[in-house]
DNA sequence: TAGCTCTGTTCTGTATGCAATACTGCCGTC
DNA sequence: GACGGCAGTATTGCATACAGAACAGAGCTA
């Protein structure tokens, strides 16, 4: 038996697929198709959408399956600042002793930002990797499973967000003030601009809408 | 076709047990005497079952099945604090047009829990109508999606809460503060006396660990 | 007596089967 | 030409079946 269970896999592939727009947003997930692409049964992948309509990005639709919700922008102003919230309480609530050394960590990420915004490289990958790394100390596991199941969400609406070059630098520089703030112990400032970060980003989103 | 799927009866069934201890706290879940019990087959109860899990209320141990996560009084100590900080969000995100009418509900269901607690009866239930009530105008789904998942966990924890006829009291005088404060328009101090709300159960819970 | 191994059983994880609903296209009717 | 009913298919939701891992206990060894 393997020692993942195959839905683990699964929510993996098709949470992919639906922020890569392979499963497009309105469409009706055929549950016989998918199975058969994916070379599993339809048991184990109907574990893995229940799952993922449990954290909202699919809906189910009693009797007629399950379906990738359509885009909304209504739905992207409210998922950025309760990302921005909930991460800035992840950082409120990570104790001083647990922040020892994260702000290094923070700003050597934050070169690879700049690097690869220099090489013109996908800056997204980078960009997560660094709030991972910002809320990797909280000792709250309920807020970040939290965190974990909204992100994804938010991720559907994020595929044009740093196609502009000058608000991803205007984004490293923030994410340096954060890191210095932190550096400070200035909690309130960090968060604060941990918050405009994210607000922020939704602005430039919706000068690109799909 | 039953229009509502058996999983969401399922979970909701399997919530109470875990609440009222049926499902003891640190056993595992047995599917197949679970499935005869509730006159079922595994397969919408394992749906049931990994949905909780996504939830909180049920941990999946890989190739063991699905167990009752034990008591954690640390746990606790999160999960009041991390659901004071959510409510507290969707009444600030909440706009004052929507919460035209608002107080005067809410003072009425704290008369409702005032009674309760001179005839002696179960507050928790009109109590828990109250913050829902609080909570029915936030326009953000999302984050009622979120509370709504980590309401059950603290519910755990909470069997013994109400015990105190002092605490009950002085509780349901909160709740007319924060009604007040709504009526007044100021925001601050409403959310502010949510959080000490609950932040004061949490407090009084620990003198009644089990 | 403590620990190890082997074995039989139990249980989970996945696959497959089945019944009933939802969808699609066509035909008839107005 | 638009609309409503109808038959056939497709698809979901649930039940059952099966293979292999986890567990428990007896017997053996030191």
């Amino acid at each position: 038996m393997a020692r993942t269970p195959l839905r683990s896999d699964l929510i993996e592939e098709i949470t992919t697929r639906v922020l890569d727009g392979r499963l497009a947003a309105g469409a009706r997930v055929n549950e016989v198709h998918l199975a058969r692409e994916l070379g599993v049964s339809r048991t184990p992948l109907r574990e893995a959408l229940i799952g993922l309509a449990d954290r909202g990005l699919l809906v189910s639709a009693p009797g007629r399956g399950f379906l990738v919700p359509p885009f909304d922008p209504d739905e992207a102003r409210r998922l950025y600042p309760l990302v921005a919230e909930l991460e800035a309480l992840a950082l409120r609530w990570t104790s001083p002793l647990e922040l020892a050394g994260l702000p290094d960590a923070l700003d050597a990420v934050a070169d690879e930002m700049a690097a690869a915004l220099e090489s013109g490289a996908d800056l997204s990958d980078v960009d997560e990797r660094w709030h991972a790394l910002l809320l990797s100390r909280c000792p709250n596991p309920h807020l970040l499973r939290l965190i974990g199941q909204t992100k994804p969400l938010l991720k559907r609406y994020e595929s044009c967000y740093f196609g502009g070059a000058g608000r991803a630098g205007e984004s490293i520089g923030e994410h340096r003030r954060i890191a210095a703030a932190l550096r400070d112990g200035d909690l309130p400032t960090a968060s604060a601009v941990l918050v405009r970060n994210w607000v922020k980003a939704l602005a430039y989103l919706g000068k690109d809408e799909r």
